[in-house]
DNA sequence: CTATAATATCTCATT
DNA sequence: GATATTATAG
């Protein structure tokens, strides 16, 4: 507490008896009513942090401390910023002007950028670019400046790009030595030439919103003491998640008022990869002199075991704020921990014990499988599907990725704008309409280069191809030497002979097209535009012609794009969402199991979660220890905190032996984190009495599994060279097992055989029980006998 | 210019 | 193993 004796202000005090405080526990309750001046709220995983979030705000406004129109409320998803608008309404009715300021960092910033574009360069409808055009734009830039787009991609400086925004890195403040990071020290060069261009095309990426807004900031004082006005109370959501950027740009809208409430937790930042550091808020008090700190740590989720469990395991975690969780709840079940032989067997278990609980008259819903990364997901899939297992992907594919909805953006936004190029060149021959890429170039050469030429001390704007001066005017700062678009040049283009006749036509066809549209658009509403243009641009008929299959889900993906778009008044108003909120809404989730990556899953809760897939290399994540060292390891560490804090009631952990990676199996060894594991709150299972690997392969120190490793199936399994590839007798592959008696091998050359992945096949060497086999279908491979069946017997 | 075959690249998580 | 780009033929 820093002012000792401090009166609470008489308002304070009117809602003191407020009938959302009563449920509250005392910390919880020291979080909603300290409301003014800088405040850290330290919430572990499970303490209820959204409720003192939304609590806190609606006691912003009972109390009359703020306005409804006052309050900025960030979050980084639109769900959690949905949620917890929701969550307030609930509180306080809805009305009351909404809260305009409630919204993500992203969306937030957009619109606070829309009503001062111009002051960076820009027009107020500028386009927010995503992944897939920057990285479009990028390799175009590449190309330009000579540099081998082979050796240094696109994506990859996309990703360079995207981690100085992240710290708030304009290119002249890009370190020397980091420009080395890419192209040989071209780096910050090829970013300068990249910003220069996205100004022309009137565009931003999303690391923009954030940069140009705190550029304004700090370039005018003016504006940012209007939103000092504006904006009395500031709250943050998962701070712990914040970038370099993200905290500029918070500091300076929270600096007059200093009235700025962060709530996170340190042991869940999860998103180091992108730019979050933890640092934020490890310093928030140093930030911010005076803070009061609110620790909760009154676990309200899990039962005993499983939240022991995860506080071991965070532990072995340095740099922590540290907090101690404790739970009145019962201990409940240890948390379980499996091994199997390998990732099929994996689903099969997880998929049986679903429906075990499912029959123990349990929902569906109650159920979420989490794994490291997405591509794991294929074999629950696969299982579920095979089982009827009704199942459904949180944050999968993303809808507003999709190539075919991104064609149907690209023709609107080229409507909306003519100087859209890269809408242009997305759609000038989707459908195909005989507009090839030798046509797109000229098209290019036209427009005056493909790319911006700084022209150095402020020379005038020349031809590049001709030296034909332009104009004498002295170029903007950062400006370009760029005269036509895309469109542009093709009107003009297309009543000279510099194109085949073949494409002339079809050029004007395209352009007569886009112009009624643009002409209708005037009249019409978006939906019908949408509907149009669909229509009459063949694209829905290429697609009814296309027999693949995907082809009949992009229709439906169209026409639920086209139904989405009715929930927006106007074009723009569509677009600006289809660029920030990336979630699509989810049907009801009724009856499905829940399949998720462990990020997306952070702020859910599940009476049962699965574990799946904790090997090192996977769990850990190879490539995180590579990129970060031991930063990265703690990272991961904090996500399988993340991961067994979602459960309520049962967690249950699981490795495989042999897994398939790049398409070739590996024999793979438990995560170090099942070892890091109490052994008090684990039940280690060996369902199949094989597959476990021997403790402490890695730390001799740490032994917690030694019964169930030293289990006579274990040991066995391990004598038979189990590990070189031979499966255990699992039940369903019985029938495959059951011929492989000895070491020798049954088989001789000549043998038909047949063998459930690569078909039928001859034997045409043998080898102990490795066989050579002439496969009809796939070629050579050398197979272990017992992985197939005579031919006469398939 | 388009359609098909072959090859390369890589695969983590997101606003 | 799958996708994305590139080479080749039509």
């Amino acid at each position: 507490m820093s002012e000792e004796g401090e009166m609470l202000p008489i308002s304070v005090r009117a809602a003191a008896g407020a009938p959302y405080l009563a449920s509250l526990n005392a910390g919880q309750r020291a979080a909603v009513e300290a409301l003014d001046g800088p405040v850290l709220v330290l919430a572990g995983a499970g303490t209820g942090k959204t409720r003192v979030l939304t609590t806190r705000l609606a006691h912003l406004l009972t109390t009359g401390k703020a306005k409804p129109w006052s309050v900025l409320a960030v979050t980084f998803t639109n769900k959690a910023a949905r949620e917890m608008r929701e969550r307030v309404e609930k509180l306080l009715g809805p009305g009351g002007g909404g809260l305009p300021w409630l919204g993500t960092f992203h969306s937030i910033s957009a619109r606070m950028l829309r009503t001062h574009a111009e002051l960076v360069g820009l027009k107020n409808n500028f386009t927010i670019l995503d992944t897939d055009d920057q990285v479009r734009l990028l390799k175009q830039i590449i190309d330009a400046e000579g540099v081998d787009e082979k050796r240094w991609p696109g994506r990859q400086l996309a990703g360079v790009i995207d981690g100085w925004k992240n710290r708030a890195l304009t290119p002249e403040k890009v370190p020397k030595n980091e420009g080395f990071s890419f192209a040989d020290g071209g780096g910050a060069k090829l970013y300068a030439i990249y910003q220069a261009r996205l100004k022309i095309l009137n565009a931003c990426d999303f690391g923009d919103l954030l940069m140009h807004m705190i550029d304004i900031f700090q370039r005018y004082p003016d504006v940012l003491e209007n939103y000092h006005k504006k904006l009395s109370h500031l709250m943050v959501d998962e701070y712990q998640d914040t970038n370099v950027a993200q905290y500029l740009w918070l500091r300076l809208l929270a600096q007059a008022r200093k009235n700025l409430c962060v709530v996170g937790d340190d042991d869940q930042s999860i998103y180091g990869w992108r730019g979050a550091e933890v640092d934020n808020i490890l310093r928030f008090e140093h930030d911010f002199p005076g803070a009061e700190v609110v620790r909760l740590e009154q676990n309200y989720r899990s039962t005993g075991h499983i939240l022991a469990a995860a506080s071991h395991l965070i532990a072995n975690n340095r740099g922590r704020l540290g907090k101690t969780l404790f739970t009145d709840d019962d201990l409940g079940h240890r948390v379980k921990v499996r091994g199997v032989w390998d990732g099929e067997a994996e689903a099969r278990l997880i998929a049986d014990d679903i429906e075990g609980w499912r029959q123990s008259n349990r929902s569906y819903a109650d159920c979420a499988v989490l794994v490291r990364a997405a591509w794991q997901m294929r074999a629950f899939e696969e299982r579920f599907l095979m089982l009827r297992i009704p199942y459904k992907v949180i944050g999968g594919p993303r809808f507003f990725e999709r190539a075919e909805v991104r064609d149907v953006h690209a023709y609107l936004r080229l409507i909306r704008s003519e100087d859209d190029d890269l809408a242009f060149e997305r759609i000038v021959n989707q459908p195909k309409r005989g507009i090839g890429e030798g046509t797109v170039q000229k098209l290019h050469a036209y427009a005056g280069k493909p790319l911006v030429r700084f022209v150095t001390d402020n020379g005038p704007l020349f031809d590049q191809d001709t030296g034909e001066v332009v104009t004498e005017q002295p170029e903007p700062p950062g400006g370009a030497t760029r005269f036509r678009t895309l469109i542009g040049a093709a009107r003009e283009m297309v009543v000279t002979d510099d194109l085949p006749l073949k494409a002339r036509t079809a050029l004007r066809a395209f352009l007569a097209d886009l112009d009624r549209w643009r002409e209708q658009a005037r009249t019409i509403s978006h939906v019908e535009l949408a509907e149009i243009v669909l229509d009459e641009s063949g694209y829905t008929e290429m697609l009814r012609r296309d027999k693949s299959p995907q082809a009949q889900t992009r229709l439906e993906n169209l026409k639920e794009l086209v139904q989405s778009m009715g929930q927006y008044d106007t074009l723009e108003a569509y677009l600006e969402h289809v660029a920030l909120v990336l979630d699509i809404e989810n049907e009801t989730d009724s009856e499905n199991v829940q399949l998720s990556t462990l990020h997306a899953a952070k702020g859910l809760e599940f009476p049962l979660v699965f574990l799946p897939g904790w090997e090192e290399e996977v769990f850990p994540s190879k490539r995180s220890i590579d990129e970060s060292g031991e930063k990265g390891l703690e990272e991961e560490r904090r996500l399988a905190y993340v991961g067994i804090t979602r459960a309520r009631e049962s967690a249950r952990i699981s490795f495989v032996a042999n897994r398939q990676i790049y398409g070739r199996w590996q024999v793979v060894l438990p995560s170090r984190f099942i070892d890091e594991l109490p052994s008090a709150n684990v039940d280690a299972v060996s369902e199949t009495g094989y597959g476990m690997q021997p403790p402490g392969v890695r730390d001799m120190a740490v032994e917690p599994f030694t019964s169930s490793y030293q289990s006579p199936g274990w040991r066995r399994a391990q004598e038979r060279g189990a590990f070189q590839g031979k499966p255990p007798m699992i039940e369903g592959e019985a029938r495959l097992v059951a011929r492989s008696g000895g070491d020798d091998s049954s088989y001789k050359r000549g043998d038909r055989i047949f063998h459930q992945k690569f078909g039928y096949g001859r034997v045409s060497d043998v080898e102990g029980n490795k066989l050579t086999v002439q496969f009809e279908k796939a070629g050579e491979k050398r197979v272990i006998d017992s992985f197939v069946i005579p031919a006469s017997a398939a």
